[in-house]
DNA sequence: CGTCCACGTCTAC
DNA sequence: TAGACCTGGACGG
């Protein structure tokens, strides 16, 4: 389920649920790999943040405050629900009153980490660029050519879109919808397809997407009221047109440019 | 039943 | 660049 649009959705969802409200307590389930939260309140605050493709859970009592930096896996999402009908596969919870707002996983792909910054592993996120997309060409002409990316540039646009260093915030759906609605090859070099081309329409996708609720594609019982038939329609590559198995991963692309993958 | 597939990272040959 | 990590839905026999 989520990429960018679906990570900020959740992050403003939550923000929306937890408004006024105080939570007393944090619970793990034992199957869960992640680590135990311990807290130090008594009766905090939750807000969310997201970026690229982090969720952040912001938890306050007072002047303390722990940050919670989380990766939504595959399918993770959130949820309030009501103490006594609390959904399978929700592996992390924060207790208030008769409600908890809950990490439903059911693939436990998900990962969470107490910390004070978004990963390091991973680059921009593509949304803070929406308004400075000259500033994000720019970015990327500037790794382009820099002597260390000179291999990184040289994949293919469609394998370095994946890449979180460069486009934290794409994924599977988006890559496809962006390469295919800019009209460009998707296996020529990333060097020779980055352009303002290539940026503009990524933020027309995104932007898009965002209005419509993002994906609803499969297993994401949404519980906000996003359309999920709009967005099969909006959806005009991925899942529907060419496709290719790419290390495991399925990459949807346009026909007409088969031709030159090989 | 079984087999294939899923909006994502990781790490180990 | 395969796999590993996981559950569950869709679809075929």
């Amino acid at each position: 389920m989520p990429e960018i649009v679906e990570v900020k959705i959740m992050s403003e969802y939550i923000n929306k649920v937890c408004r006024n409200k105080y939570f007393t307590n944090v619970k793990k389930s034992d199957i869960s790999k992640n680590s135990k939260i311990i807290l130090p309140f008594s009766k905090f605050k939750i807000q969310s943040e997201s970026y690229g493709k982090e969720l952040k859970l912001i938890l306050k009592e007072n002047k303390k405050i722990i940050n919670i930096y989380f990766n939504l896996g595959m399918c993770g999402y959130w949820q309030m629900m009501k103490k006594d009908n609390i959904k399978k596969h929700t592996h992390l919870l924060f207790e208030c009153n008769d409600n908890v707002l809950g990490f439903v996983d059911p693939r436990r792909f998900g990962t969470w980490r107490i910390g004070s910054d978004w990963s390091n592993n991973r680059g921009i996120s593509v949304d803070s660029w929406i308004y400075e997309m000259n500033l994000f060409l720019k970015y990327l002409n500037c790794a382009i050519n820099h002597q260390s990316c000179v291999k990184i540039f040289n994949q293919p646009i469609y394998k370095l879109m994946l890449n979180q260093k460069y486009f934290n915030g794409i994924g599977n759906y988006l890559r496809s919808e962006i390469l295919y609605r800019a009209d460009i090859n998707p296996f020529l070099p990333a060097k020779q397809a980055i352009s303002s081309h290539l940026i503009n329409v990524m933020k027309q996708v995104i932007k898009e997407s965002y209005e419509l609720g993002g994906g609803q594609l499969k297993d994401w019982n949404n519980p906000f009221g996003a359309d999920e038939k709009n967005f099969n329609e909006w959806i005009q590559c991925y899942g529907k047109l060419d496709k290719i198995k790419d290390s495991g991963r399925r990459f949807w692309f346009n026909p007409k440019y088969r031709k030159y993958y090989e």
